[in-house]
DNA sequence: GCTTGAGCTGGAGTGCACTCCAACTCGTAC
DNA sequence: GTACGAGTTGGAGTGCACTCCAGCTCAAGC
């Protein structure tokens, strides 16, 4: 796969994809003879669980240091995994701070909807 | 309540609130005789719903609309609902993305865990 | 053999959301 | 009466995460 292939399948730019490269994020691909990037399938899932951590509001500095850990093999099993559970933490945080706001606004589109059926009967 | 006090219960900083009262997030206050800002108690639960819409992803240029419809009063009821609801739809899918995560990081940290005690016992 | 399109590099530019700063004014405590 | 702390302004600076650009190479199609 060259990086504009890469591009169309995860929704991310080729600059995006350089860029993620250049900080660490994705390993650098092998290239053709013609020094084009050829990246294997494999990059599509690491790209995703990517765009999960990130989605999930994990900073930049933390994705390359797992990514950095990832590369680093077995031996850092132990960090990757505390890393996860940290964020796992924040997550569940924000999950229900979410889910709190969405009752709140629940609340005021009832209360809206009800002061909106009031002015509609003046 | 001046500046510094607002500050101190909603955790901004007081350069956060004159900048949110710059870009219309916060109605201008009061000032008494020496030009300092005087702020009613109800800023207070202004500013912390303002930060559950924040927290939960909503843009700045939105939560600014969002208080100019508020500022303008009951006429822009119908707006404001269909904003909290857009709002609602867009938090809803990313709870559900963060279930999703939270449930991958679990099966990752229970791989790495079986993978840990696995190498221990080499 | 020339155009087109995809890719390459290094570096500059963008947009968001603050955050900091200099230079000033007040009101209170000593 | 002066030092101090909290406030004022306008404008510059920061950090993050991209995003764009100029100027280049290469392979394939006509």
């Amino acid at each position: 796969m060259m990086i504009g292939e890469v591009a169309t399948r995860t929704g991310l730019s080729t600059d995006t994809l350089r860029f993620y490269e250049k900080i660490g994020l994705i390993a650098p691909p092998l290239r053709n003879d013609a020094g084009r990037r050829i990246y294997g399938a494999e990059v599509l899932g690491w790209i995703g669980f990517l765009e999960q951590l990130n989605a999930t509001g994990m900073k930049q500095a933390d994705r390359v240091r797992y990514a950095e850990l990832r590369q680093q093999g077995d031996c850092t099993l132990t960090e990757r995994r505390e890393m996860l559970e940290a964020h796992r933490a924040v997550v569940a945080t924000r999950l229900a701070l979410m889910e709190d706001t969405m009752a709140l606004m629940d609340r005021k589109v009832a209360a809206y909807r009800a002061m909106e059926k009031k002015a509609k009967g003046n």
